[in-house]
DNA sequence: CGTCTTTGACCCGCGC
DNA sequence: GCGCGGGTCAAAGACG
């Protein structure tokens, strides 16, 4: 009974620039549009939420869960990190005009779940159940119709030099694999907590090296391990979110629902997801 | 000695 | 069937 199958998801096309395309599925209504939330903030060179992003970040006062709030503008700017770009998006993988959520699940193969984003009264919580005794693996891996992955994913690209990016859990590398057209190696994650199926590959960008592709896969069953020794405020403080900022990004993007864009500077392909609403971490925080 | 990385083998779905 | 590519296993090492 892993609490971790709520959000499905999805798809992860690719196509011959990117590998990332994915799509998560979560019971949420279609984001809000609110462009002038979040400013780019150039003075802040450590991170650039603008301040009331961070507020309500942090303040569940005004964020119900259904909740969902698009992010526009750079995200993260610092000397090592950087979100490339971020806009709101709309639904279709390929055409990202028209603002609307999860609809564009996609294509996927995998995607009997889904009903888009309307009719998400009825979760199909069977889905993913698979997962639950990760050692063996021989032929159980049953659940015949649902066959393979059916855990949430989602990605984003960070802008930095070094590869193994805090993200505030713990997690064990199970493989490496040479990526296609690429000189940088995928890397293999999971999460080292004893119940948990969480999963994470880190992969540098195929033609930029200075970006850092990570998606996570699932959702953690536990709170966060060392929940990092410190409280809320010290990591929002510049000298936390300098080395974790990583772990910054992954929480305030689960943090609101977001749909968003990432457009890689140099490629200009868009990196598009779907993030879900998750203030599970927040428990842990203090 | 526990934990995590390395790395080739293996598995599996898919296209030819 | 075969090969390829993505993903995973697990034995052996590295490390503290
Ligand atoms: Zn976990």
């Amino acid at each position: 009974m892993l609490s971790s199958d709520q959000g499905f998801a999805f798809p992860i096309t690719t196509d011959q620039n990117y590998n990332i395309n994915p799509f998560v599925y979560n019971n949420y209504q279609p984001p809000l549009q609110n462009p002038n939330q979040f400013d780019h903030d150039p003075n802040n060179s450590h991170i650039s939420f603008s301040n009331s992003l961070l507020s309500s970040a942090f303040d569940m006062s005004n964020c119900s869960t259904s909740s969902e709030v698009a992010i526009c503008n750079n995200i993260i700017s610092s000397s090592n990190i950087e979100v490339v770009k971020e806009k709101l998006i709309g639904g279709g993988e390929n055409n990202p005009e028209t603002p609307n959520s999860t609809a564009s699940f996609s294509s996927q193969e995998g995607g009997v779940e889904e009903d888009s984003s309307k009719s998400k009264k009825d979760l199909k919580l069977k889905a993913c159940e698979e997962g639950s005794d990760g050692r063996s693996k021989n032929v159980k891996a049953k659940t015949k119709e649902e066959k393979k992955q059916r855990e949430q994913r989602f990605a984003f690209m960070t802008k930095s030099e070094v590869d193994n990016l805090e993200d505030g859990y713990r997690w064990r590398k199970y493989g490496q694999k040479a990526v296609k057209n690429s000189p940088f190696p995928r890397s293999y994650y999971r999460c080292t907590s004893q119940k948990c199926s969480v999963k994470k590959r880190i992969e540098r960008s195929y033609q930029d090296p200075s970006v850092v592709i990570t998606t996570y896969e699932g959702q953690h069953n536990h709170h966060s391990p060392a929940t990092i020794r410190g409280s809320a405020a010290a990591m929002l403080a510049p000298s936390y979110s300098r080395r974790h900022h990583h772990f910054l990004a992954y929480y305030l993007k689960k943090c609101f629902s977001l749909q968003l864009m990432l457009i890689n500077k140099t490629t200009q392909i868009p990196l598009i997801t779907h993030i879900s609403l998750n203030f599970d971490w927040m428990t842990t925080v203090y």
